[in-house]
DNA sequence: ATTCTGACGTGGG
DNA sequence: CCCCACGCCAGAA
């Protein structure tokens, strides 16, 4: 995959988070092929704020820590979104994560990339 | 063109 | 267990 197409996959996969569920930068960067990526799935978020509809706040860090938090507008508002969704948050810190993981390596399909 | 800096993750010491 | 170095890609200076 050449690198005009990474964001786009990027934002590929994110769309297809489901609600109330939440995946990490590390598992979406696997997922297409560039394990070592991850932070690059970051700088993505960050580009699509505002004017995309992407549902960022569903990218956490592989330990279901709310990294990202700092780059939304209110101080918590990554973490409402998330409660507003069902998901318990504690301190910027996702609980039962592992429930509520989604791995797009396992509910996606790897073909198609794009 | 070159350098630096991240919403990360892994591996080595 | 802690700390450090490095890969990864885009965009700003």
């Amino acid at each position: 995959m050449n690198k005009i197409n990474f964001f786009k996959s990027v934002y590929h996969v994110v769309k297809k988070i489901p609600y109330g569920r939440v995946s990490t930068y590390g598992s979406i960067a696997k997922y297409l092929g560039s394990p070592g990526s991850s932070r690059v799935v970051g700088w993505a978020m960050n580009a699509s704020h505002g004017r995309m509809i992407i549902p960022a706040h569903r990218v956490v860090n592989r330990n279901g820590l709310l990294t990202g938090k700092h780059h939304f507008h209110g101080t918590n508002l990554m973490q409402d979104l998330l409660i507003s969704e069902g998901i318990d948050v504690l301190n910027n810190q996702i609980r039962n994560f592992d429930r509520i993981f989604w791995d797009p390596s396992v509910h996606l399909m790897p073909h198609k990339i794009n």
